[in-house]
DNA sequence: AGTAGTTATTGAATGGATTAAATAAATCCA
DNA sequence: TGGATTTATTTAATCCATTCAATAACTACT
């Protein structure tokens, strides 16, 4: 009965069976070729004891001999965002093919930001791929120093020697404006900020720039920031439509701040797009089933098993150069604009 | 130059020092009380060698040695269901009250889940909170054996020995039928298993059941399965409004299906909830924002960490009885129904 | 100054698994 | 059967940080 108090180690499991702790090591990594042959008997012998003691190897042990994990850490701001899942399974679809398991760390302030890469150079995990708005220099830096492959996941700058995932959102953006002139539109509103999450900023100078260049002049009586919530949005978009002189469509900056407009214009008697149209960015999952379905900005292709590649590759190569990798973001037109 | 290529350890900072690793130690732990007194003159000497040598604590060692590893895990299914980042935010305020760090695991297959339990009983962390639909038991069971702190965050059946976290969301989804009915509605639709992330059994029990109990008939034609996407949803809800004896309320077995449904209603002419109410399972932030706003069912408090509490109180007394922890989960009454 | 009493520092053991190198056992062949 | 070769198993060192117990360096006090 008090064997259940006590974790057992590969000597007990060596004891019970009467054979070393070596010979419980090798018949546990059985599977990495080059270790001796363990013969049926002793083999048998010592899977029962390791079942009878109801023993699992210690990881803290392995780690430290090893030197390795087998584990890789995926750093995100939060767990919400529309695409983090799929990248999560695919980077757990790669990381499996390694024998790697995966680990995900969230924060989106700084100090977590920074906690985690000094974890990361502790050796909590083998390598990383870091999704985040803003990059801490100094402390990536030191990671770099401390030979932690890394895969920075950010359109912010990112310091040399390591690779770096990003999107084109920024043209994107201005394609999606471009997109609404286009069609014929010359008086564009935006909302702006949909929540503290995504990067507003680009976005808008996106549009502002993209409006510049087509000679539009630029109100900011129809620029709504601060939209940190659906609700916002919707009371942005009312806005909009109560302007001495309506907009005849709407850059959203987010798809949810963009479904939001599509409630407002349909609640305040208008259709979509005929009397205002509404493009949005992100392409989350949602936009495809509103009514009419949005027209958005977002990512052509959803297989991130490329971005987990660099990350392995590195691990096996540590001093391969750094490697640029792009998401491409597209206009994809639906009904809404 | 080559000393970038080799990670330092205490031993390195030791001999820069001119002190002994025990010293070294010493400083990086001071916080700990207990520890003895290092002189301000060693310590500053030992904290630039540190500093110099870019060096950070080897995890492996540090947990070997403690036998701790000041982590808690949490596992999840996917990293999408709106509530779990409210989670995710609760447990990491708690664990940083305790100096711990979080890490997420995900997985939705019974394969990864025994793995992860497995990695836990490999002492991965410390505790752990498990959020899942189902469990596999005879894994937990050998968790328990090896005195892993677990708090089981499920509905399913769960065996004794560990905190279990519940919601009442068969009797709430029931409540929200019976809501409906109370409302007048005699022919109330179902549009059921918005993904296979929910167990849409319950909701669809607690609805048959309900129904059965106000003596209402259960028509097999107005339920409908299978809607994995918010476009199944859609067409779903398209079916029940052309169904020759059209129901005048729909139940949604998950917000994210009724908001599919009040589109399909708008779209068909009618209203929200005058000609079609609609009530949904879940009350994910969207709800509130809809036209007209959901009515639902969810969880009345976001506050999880309570949850996190459980844990941590149970690293602190292993000893402790099973508690029951009850997220109560309410009808929200908007204006869709 | 000498002894008791503090305070600062270090030596050495520890935690658990792995693995290179060495030994022991088994098999083979002449 | 004896010696060579192969196969199976073990010994002992190692990974790194921590911490108990012991020593060393100081202070203080009579």
């Amino acid at each position: 009965m008090n064997k259940t108090k006590t974790i057992a180690t590969t000597k007990d499991v060596a004891r019970l069976a009467g054979v070393s702790p070596a010979t419980v090591s090798y018949v546990i990594n059985q599977h990495l070729e080059g270790s001796p042959k363990i013969s049926p008997a002793t083999q048998s012998r010592v899977l029962e004891a390791m079942a009878e003691l109801n023993y699992v190897p210690n990881l803290a042990g392995r780690h430290l001999r090893r030197k390795l994990t087998e584990r890789v850490c995926l750093y995100l701001m939060d767990i919400g965002r529309p695409y983090d899942n799929k990248l999560v399974q695919d980077i757990q679809k790669v990381a499996d093919e390694h024998n790697n398991s995966l680990i995900i760390i969230t924060g989106d302030n700084p100090e977590r930001q920074a906690q985690v890469l000094k974890q990361l150079h502790s050796r909590l995990a083998d390598g990383a791929i870091i999704k985040v708005e803003k990059i801490e220099q100094a402390e990536v830096q030191n990671l770099v120093k401390g030979q932690i492959p890394l895969v920075i996941f950010s359109n912010d700058l990112t310091p040399d020697g390591f690779d770096v995932v990003q999107t084109n959102e920024a043209e994107a953006s201005a394609d999606g404006v471009r997109y609404l002139i286009e069609k014929g539109h010359r008086r564009i509103g935006a909302i702006v900020h949909y929540n503290n999450n995504t990067r507003p900023d680009t976005r808008l100078n996106s549009y502002r720039q993209t409006l510049a260049e087509h000679g539009l002049p630029v109100d900011e009586s129809i620029i709504l920031t601060g939209a940190t919530s659906s609700q916002d949005a919707y009371i942005s978009a009312k806005k909009l439509l109560q302007h001495p002189d309506r907009p005849t469509a709407i850059f959203a900056a987010a798809d949810r701040a963009a479904i939001s407009a599509i409630w407002a214009i349909r609640d305040a008697g208008l259709r979509v797009p005929e009397d205002v149209a509404v493009i949005g960015v992100g392409n989350v999952p949602e936009s495809q089933y509103t009514s009419p379905p949005l027209t958005t900005v977002g990512p052509v292709s959803m297989d991130f098993t490329e971005v987990a590649n660099l990350l392995f590759s590195r691990m096996q190569d540590p001093s391969l150069a750094g490697r640029k990798h792009l998401v491409r973001w597209e206009v994809i037109p639906r009904r809404s604009a």
